[in-house]
RNA sequence: GCGGGCGUGGCGAAAUGGCAUACGCGGCAGGUUUAGGUCCUGUUGGUGGAGACACCGUGCGGGUUCAAAUCCCGCCGCCCGCACCA
């Protein structure tokens, strides 16, 4: 394959070294003149004139971490769409904010330092300095006074100020609202509401408690907080990590190691509180249907009521079910392993005749089955030896019986109580009522160890008649559980009776029965959980938080942030052992954990803490920090804040970033936890907007051809050579794959192997014309020539290749000159193909002008001047630097940048004549050209004209004429008789 | 299993009810050139035909309509997300 294009024969024709030549000459202009400085309404980058908020548009990229092996093709593809489109809109009159920066803390940048030896600020720094090269080249229009990075004590000490924030707050459980701390103190102070039990077991008024417990107490209540939970344990990282960070087959996202079950005390943020808003507010956002559902479903929402249970021993077991309706169903408890009341209902002995299945003998053995204990402790272990994603695998059920029963409140029946690992203890209460004949699990659980199923909804007549051998009252023979909604039966006890009621009636009836007999209470779970916000790892924004001698902690006050992170040679994670807690890297620091600060209250001893905040932490406010960078009073000014983020109200627009672009991979990570403490922020006063992002655009990735050996590892695919017995990798044959192009697949193509083969307009344009935005795409290198050609053409149009000289120009098109229509028709074509982000279609248009213009220019040996310069300018968002020099040849003193967009002449957009298609009987038989403003009869007319519409009239009744005026004449014929 | 998306030439793709395949790549033929490349011109869905043309053709089957790639119903295939969530 010969991808080289050869060298120019023509001195001036535009080639790599040509274009290169003048990509250099024009990043440096926009770097010397401040091309891309975007200026703020006020504060250190206020313009001199005022600014008008219509105009303001905000368009950002997800930004990415610094990694170390450099940019391949496909990550600049985002980058350069919002290039493109903010620089368009600059063109429409916009005021364009189009910032860029480094999510440069977390795991990534720490692991990439920890493989290659060096320190992570040195390797951080160095990737930044590779990517900006990389990117640079490209020649995109970022402001570089905007330029972040979420590891500068410049940055992140306003993270750890918004982490106070948290901190500082509470979620009022009556508004939804954060607010903050002072308040709730004030309210249990003036004894207006009562501290909760939790954390106040004596339910003791908040006068007579004492410092401790109230500190205890109001701890208990915060945004962000310390809780001893069974968290995501990951030995191969050496630290904690939030659910969305483990996949669905229990390892992590990064380094893709295992993760375990483990209790352990870390920092959580209550995200939790704001699940209904966080799903509500959705509504009102800009983005993909598939998106919002992914993140419904990962707040996953579900209304149904708690219940308590009586058992044996406790003071009763509370379950969480959406279905209350069929609570008489419900014959027997089931509880997750880890639930805190397993040890307190494990009976001493079976009961009599407990049968051996409800023992886990099968799975045990007769000799740990032969006590509760011995069985139940067995199970446990068991189910903490693997992840709570792995205990979902599709396996029989299993479970053991602790000896002990509950009661049914209505039914009055004996419900053994069980554990087994299909009850996950992070969701509802973490035990349940199974009700074997209307839930799938429960039913296949009941039948696998041979547990009573009691039927309560009846299965309807079709429903029974697709179970072979179904007998209604008897759903040991359905095969399956009937889960559908239907008419209650077997449902009357003492003071309540459902049997008749449909579903939801039954479901009303119960959960007021419930709430009036003190047994439970209508409720709403999600399977969103608090956000674990702690990581045992050195590379992250450290707390702003330290520790007295309670171990309670204490914010440090504004004035001591940021707590810089300190320096380290050795900051790699501890390795431990099982039941020993990770040590973080910090504690190993010299004189950073423990402290001598001035609190308010002289000199004292304090421990900081160690752990450090978690990748995500930086992103979910780096969009607000663009807004106003060098800001040292407040992370934003309110002003500047305004100006950006506030609604324009066009289209019912709440406010926020107006276009997002990223991948579509954080659609629970950051983009859920960036809306948390949006809210917060929001709550508190600190940004006029709900929700951080009004529209989001996920582009497509971009896909290669990927190869892996006979041990299935991926090969380098540049290093696979084609032979005629398909691919081989160092004289070995290697399987095909096609997967998006990165690093773990080794098929990543350097954007510098196009830069050198064509120029970075080429890779822009290319880019931008592979397809539509949102979908993925193959690579295909032999493509890029398409673009490259026309942009060359173009050159060529305007620049004699041999002398370098301006061509000739032509005398000024005439209005009914076909060029001068195919102008202004293509600009307004082209005009809404921008608008919507179609910069594939654009393109084609822009090459189908650019080839009517070759021709002209062959033909007059001279170019016409209204339509070279539309091109160029409708060229500028896309090849910004070849146009940048074409406008300067073309003789003008003013920079493209502030040239607006070309405006289509609407008279030439109008047609006095129109050609349509003749079809006859749906058949194309021809076109007409008619006037535009004609008749059914004109066009009639016009269609007996063609011979072969005449000829296949010939002898034929017209039944029907359908005239779609501007569109088709449809003739409808049937033989004459 | 549930939810969402997609299926069009040799390839990337246009057309979102009105001439299917715009634009680009690749292919074929020709011109320029000592030659190759570059560049330029023409051509390029399939079948038949010398040709004008004719018939067929948007995963498969049905439906609505004067008219369907497009809307509706049912299959098939691929991709993505979720997945014991009580």
């Amino acid at each position: 394959m010969n991808s080289e294009p050869s060298t120019d024969d023509a001195k001036f024709r535009y080639g790599a070294a040509l274009a290169e030549q003048i990509e250099l000459k024009w990043q440096q202009i926009w770097s010397d003149q401040g091309t891309h400085q975007t200026p703020n309404p006020t504060g250190k980058l206020a313009a001199d004139d005022t600014l008008d908020p219509a105009r303001k548009l905000f368009v950002m990229d997800m930004f990415p971490y610094p990694s170390g092996s450099g940019l391949h093709v496909g990550h600049p593809l985002g980058y350069i769409a919002s290039d493109v489109y903010s620089r368009y809109m600059r063109m429409k009159g916009k005021v364009v904010l189009h910032p860029f920066g480094f999510d440069a803390f977390g795991l990534p940048a720490e692991q990439y330092a920890i493989e290659t030896g060096q320190h992570p600020a040195i390797t951080t720094e160095q990737n930044i300095a590779n990517m900006r090269r990389q990117l640079g080249r490209l020649g995109l229009n970022h402001d570089p006074r905007r330029a972040i990075s979420t590891a500068d004590p410049k940055f992140y000490r306003w993270t750890q100020w918004i982490f106070l924030q948290l901190f500082n707050s509470w979620c009022d459980p009556a508004t939804g609202q954060a607010r903050p701390v002072s308040d709730l103190i004030a309210e249990f102070e003036q004894g207006s509401r009562e501290p909760k039990s939790e954390t106040n077991p004596e339910n003791r008024p908040w006068s007579e408690l004492d410092d401790v417990t109230k500190r205890r107490v109001i701890d208990s209540y915060r945004l962000a907080f310390q809780s001893e939970a069974p968290v995501n344990w990951c030995p191969g990282l050496g630290t904690v990590l939030a659910n969305e960070e483990v996949t669905t087959d229990g390892r992590s996202q990064v380094g893709n190691y295992p993760v375990y079950r483990r209790r352990m005390k870390q920092w959580m943020l209550r995200i939790t509180a704001f699940a209904d808003r966080l799903l509500s507010d959705l509504d009102s956002l800009d983005w993909t249907e598939s998106l919002k559902t992914m993140q419904r479903n990962w707040i996953g929402r579900s209304v149904g009521a708690d219940i308590r249970f009586q058992a044996d021993a406790g003071s009763g077991i509370q379950v969480f079910t959406t279905r209350p309706d069929t609570l008489f169903g419900a014959t027997f408890l089931v509880l997750a392993p880890e639930h805190p009341l397993v040890k307190e209902l494990t009976a001493d002995e079976w009961p009599q005749e407990t049968p051996d299945e409800w023992k886990g003998t099968a799975q045990f053995g007769a000799e740990t089955a032969a006590s509760p204990r011995s069985a139940v402790t067995a199970y446990v272990e068991q189910t903490a030896r693997v992840s709570d994603r792995q205990r979902q695998a599709e396996t029989s059920k299993t479970a053991v019986f602790l000896g002990s029963y509950a009661v049914n409140p209505v039914s009055g029946e004996k419900m053994p109580i069980l554990i087994s690992d299909y009850v996950l203890v992070g969701y509802g209460t973490g035990a349940i009522m199974a009700v074997p004949a209307h839930d799938q699990r429960d039913y296949e659980l009941a039948t696998e160890i041979n547990l009573p199923l009691v039927p309560v909804v009846r299965p309807d007549e079709q429903w029974l008649s697709e179970h072979e051998g179904a007998v209604a009252d008897r759903p040991a023979t359905w095969g399956e559980a009937f889960h559908a909604d239907g008419t209650l039966v077997n449902s009357h006890g003492t003071g309540i009776s459902l049997d008749g009621l449909g579903t939801d009636e039954a479901k009303d009836r119960v959960a007021s029965w419930l709430e009036e007999s003190g047994l439970g209470a209508r409720r709403i779970t999600y399977k969103l959980r608090d956000w674990l916000f702690s990581r045992q790892r050195y590379w992250g924004e450290p707390f702003p938080i330290v520790y007295d001698e309670t171990g309670l902690p204490i914010a440090l006050p504004e004035s001591q942030l940021p707590v810089e992170l300190p320096p380290m040679t050795d900051f790699r994670p501890q390795a431990v052992g099982e039941d020993e807690d990770p040590k973080a890297p910090l504690s190993r620091a010299p004189g950073f954990e423990h402290v001598e600060l001035d609190l308010g209250d002289g000199l004292r001893e304090y421990r900081r803490e160690t752990n450090t905040m978690p990748q995500w932490a930086g992103s979910c406010w780096y969009y607000l920090r663009y807004l106003d960078p060098d800001n040292d009073q407040c992370f934003v000014d309110p002003d500047v804040e305004k100006f950006w983020m506030a609604g324009t109200g066009e289209d019912g627009r709440i406010g926020g970033v107006d276009l997002y672009i990223g991948g579509v991979e954080h659609a629970v990570l950051h983009l859920l936890y960036s809306r948390f403490w949006h809210k917060v922020l929001f709550d508190l006063g600190h940004v006029s907007t709900p929700e951080p992002f009004q529209r989001l655009y996920n582009q497509g990735y971009i896909l290669a051809d990927a190869f892996t050996n006979s041990n299935g590892r991926y090969v380098p695919a540049l290093e696979v050579e084609e032979t005629p017995d398909g691919p081989t990798y160092q004289g070995e044959p290697v399987k095909r794959h096609y997967g998006k192009m990165g690093k773990s697949l080794k098929n990543s193509i350097s954007p510098d192997e196009i830069y050198q083969s064509y120029g970075a307009d080429t890779l822009r344009m290319y880019e931008m014309v592979m397809g539509p935005l949102d979908v993925d795409r193959p690579w295909q290198p032999d493509d890029i020539v398409g673009v490259y050609r026309f942009l060359q053409r173009l050159w060529r149009n305007v620049v004699n290749e041999d002398t370098g000289a301006l061509r000739a120009e032509a005398p000024t098109l005439a209005a009914d000159d076909a060029l001068y229509k195919l102008t202004h028709r293509t600009i307004s074509e082209v005009t809404g193909y921008f608008d919507d982000m179609r910069f594939n279609v654009a393109i084609a248009r822009m090459i189908e002008l650019n080839n009517a213009l070759t021709q002209f220019v062959q033909r007059e040996n001279a170019f016409p001047r209204e339509a070279v310069e539309a091109l160029v300018l409708m060229t500028f968002p896309l090849a910004s630097h070849v146009s940048s020099e074409l406008w300067e040849r073309l003789g003008h003193q003013d920079r493209i940048d502030d040239v607006a967009f070309p405006a289509a002449d609407p008279d030439a957009l109008q047609e006095d004549s129109i050609t349509i298609p003749v079809t006859l009987n749906n058949k194309p038989r021809g076109t007409i050209t008619i006037a535009k403003d004609a008749d059914q009869e004109g066009a009639m007319a016009a269609a007996q004209q063609l011979e072969n519409v005449a000829g296949l009239m010939e002898g034929q009744d017209v039944v029907r004429v359908v005239f779609v005026p501007g569109k088709i004449l449809n003739i409808v014929t049937k033989p004459q008789k």
